[in-house]
DNA sequence: GCAAGTGAGTGGTATACTCCAATTGCACGG
DNA sequence: CCGTGCAATTGGAGTATACCACTCACTTGC
């Protein structure tokens, strides 16, 4: 329970080694400059080189550094985007520099109907709290968003009410936290009643995203529809060839 | 040289687990059905159990197992989509069952000029091969490519014409194998001529989708810029949460 | 009958060691 | 002076072993 944020001493020894690596990745080092060996690492933290690979690993899946046999572990360019990670608004928003916040927050506890039901592997029957909200970034809208969550996991929801980061308030309120989410994005334009909300012309071009957002036991969470105007919005985000299959 | 395509006894222990482990992912077994244990693993393999987890990790990362301690490994559900995964447009119609193929192919050679030098890191006057054609899946146009190869690298490309998948052509006539891909991808209306390529309402919704793809030393391989009907193209994928930071 | 407890079995982390494969720089020879 | 080749260095793959943390089914006791 003790975990403290993010850099320190905290948990297993690889855990420590990979706070301390990313430490040289965004602060002494520089972009394409050489990690220490595996060996010295080892060396000098006192552990096994497995470990030191464990971590160096690590970072390599998530493109923070590149390794090259017989060369040595380098430090990758900073990426361009981060958005194949997992993120809420609020934290997307602000990794983009910007103030995130809410207009026209709205919560009620309503059953799920077919549609949302089904997303969220429910009864239609069953209870779920919708939030409704505009949001803003340094106080322009840039989305609509419409959060479902079943009622059963997160009981009076509605009635306290959100006042920042859902999120947040999942994690630290109902212990809910989001591990994974199957998320799919789509072209559209914004008809009237929609570009009014966000503040553009009509017809404007606008991405839709549905999410389905699952914790670590594969439980349904969470499901999303977003509107995000597309003149303030892309996706931007590196992806890799996943090894096997030379298939063209 | 002598990769045999997928499964198989090919190359290091750890593969061949992998490819077994793939067998029966998308074989015998259902989803949250048990995988066998490490231990169990380890032994009929004759490896280390260490090799086998290395194999079960990275299908972990993949997300086509999720493991649980204390209780197991267990395949996870059919993906419903593997976009962030680095498909060509040929292997990507072929994963959603469609035939692809291409109309209006056009190579030539040209200066690259200010936008596509920047994107590729050449100078203006570098000359690159520039491909056009509108992609088409079931004969059916979905998409409009324009590629941009430097020319130094694939020597005689304009001459020698495009058949079929570029991608193919570039690893086994030229040896370029792309790894890594950056990718921007907005939503904007089709102007009328585009439109009419497309065989689409003017003004219908699109993707506009940037890319940069890089080998494993981090040449620059080929600039491609985009255009998919909204229609029938969607985005979906599964994004993960990265470890670290608990700041919602 | 049902809840609490416990233990076997599972994945998670770590040590210590070995050999292989790719890279790179330096010395040596043409 | 250039390049060829060798040797040191670095990451990649693997073996053998130990102990920890969590899960879950079964037993036990009320």
């Amino acid at each position: 329970m003790a975990e403290t944020a993010g850099n320190g001493r905290t948990g297993t020894k690889g855990a420590q080694l990979r706070s301390y690596l990313l430490g040289l990745i965004e602060g002494e080092l520089k972009p394409h400059e050489k990690l220490p060996t595996e060996r010295d690492l080892a060396e000098t933290f006192g552990v096994t080189r497995l470990t030191v690979r464990r971590a160096l690993d690590q970072l390599g899946y998530e493109g923070r550094v590149y390794r090259t046999q017989g060369a040595g572990t380098f430090v990758s360019e900073p990426r361009i985007a981060k958005s194949v990670e997992l993120t809420s608004f609020t934290q997307d928003m602000r990794a983009r520099g910007l103030v995130p916040g809410s207009l026209d927050t709205m919560v009620e506890e309503i059953p799920a109907g077919a549609e949302i039901g089904a997303r969220l592997a429910l009864s239609p029957r069953d209870l779920v709290a919708h939030i409704s909200r505009v949001r803003t970034a340094d106080g322009e809208p840039m989305c609509i968003e419409n959060t479902y969550v079943p009622a059963k996991l997160a009981p009076g929801l509605a009635a306290r009410g959100i006042t920042g980061s859902l999120y947040q308030m999942l994690t630290e309120t109902y212990h809910l936290k989001i591990e994974k989410a199957e998320q799919s994005i789509h072209a559209t334009v914004l008809d009237p009643p929609l570009a009014k909300l966000l503040g553009v012309p009509e017809f404007s071009p606008a991405f839709k995203v549905l999410r389905v957002a699952y914790d670590a036991k594969n439980q349904r969470i969470e499901y999303a529809e977003s509107v995000y105007r597309a003149d303030r919005y892309s996706y931007d985000f590196v992806i890799f060839r996943t090894s096997r299959d030379n298939t063209n």
